[in-house]
DNA sequence: ACCTGAACACCGTTCAAGT
DNA sequence: ACCTGAACACCGTTCAAGT
């Protein structure tokens, strides 16, 4: 609050006359963040329309680093969130799913598409990274299939990476509708 | 620190002779936590054993919702954590899957079952839960399929969600082997 | 070797007082 | 209506001084 307030040129104080504390602020950054997410037009057809807003929730990470934890830590409890949902279901039930399927297939690739965008923020958990690599000393009879994968793990494509998963699932899903 | 402190029956600053700062100690947690992982027996399959070492994975947020997320932030950098890592590559090379492959199913894996057990733990984001529900008012008619899944919503198997998760990775996976 | 008091540089927030 | 100084109740951390 102290820093936002100088980088604003008033007093730390001065914000309580515009906003009731600092959780509504990360609150309201939050909003704002979630306001950026493309969803593409519905003609697309139901499969490229998931797979782009989920692209454009990963981009979301990417834009705003810092404020994406966030949406991870405080799920927002506003109408735009519970719109998207509503469009979520829509389309997944106008391509044929029940409504169960739908709400566990939403369920099932936010919680994927959260977990790898924050693993790339944060790093990838228990996972020696090309730079870690160096750090950890790993012999190379100890760790036979770490080290085999040392040249892939120091340049991963981080995009086909994430799109390997996405078609795992919407593969899956798919599957489901037959 | 201070709280920890007197929860020791001594003074903050006291702490600093055994533990250089908090964030080591933040870490230490994390390594404790990562220690409590399951991983079953190799004579169990691929499948049944990558399954239930998620099972468990998942089942540390239950047991410490206050430190998994510490988990998720600031990924450990150990010789245990490796070692998980060696393990999962090993025991999908032996199914059958070349190195990349195997990598590629890790990180999916991992990102959706720590996205799903956040999901968990903070609260599933931009959907209003059965308690939610109540407080964002929704009209009927302008939310007409998370209005059909209020039922549903109120009372999920977390349990059957999550594996309908894993299943569907699962399953993407067994089709690449072929 | 381990603990402590005093101190430093921070936080978010309240409230009476100013304009 | 908006800003501010002083103050409160906190943080993590350092360091010289004690035992």
């Amino acid at each position: 609050m102290r820093k936002l307030g100088s980088e604003l040129g008033v007093e730390a104080m001065s914000l309580y006359n515009h906003v009731p504390n600092k959780d509504a602020l990360l609150d309201g950054m939050v909003e704002v963040l979630l306001g950026e997410l493309e969803v593409p037009s519905e003609e697309e057809g139901w499969e490229r329309r998931v797979r782009e807003a989920y692209r454009s929730f990963r981009r979301l990470a990417h834009e705003h680093p810092n404020v994406f934890p966030l949406l991870i830590t405080r799920p927002p409890d506003t109408m735009d969130g519970v719109w998207l949902v509503e469009e979520f279901l829509r389309t997944l039930r106008g391509a044929g799913f029940d409504p169960e399927t739908a709400l566990y297939a939403f369920r099932a690739l936010s919680s994927y598409a959260s977990g790898y965008a924050m693993a790339e923020i944060r790093g990838f958990a228990m996972e020696p990274s090309g730079a870690r690599l160096g750090a950890v000393t790993l012999s190379r009879g100890d760790f036979p299939n770490i080290h085999g994968l040392a040249a892939p793990l120091r340049n991963v494509d981080h995009d086909a990476e994430f799109e390997f998963g996405l078609d795992l699932i919407l593969a899956g899903l798919k599957e489901r509708l037959r």
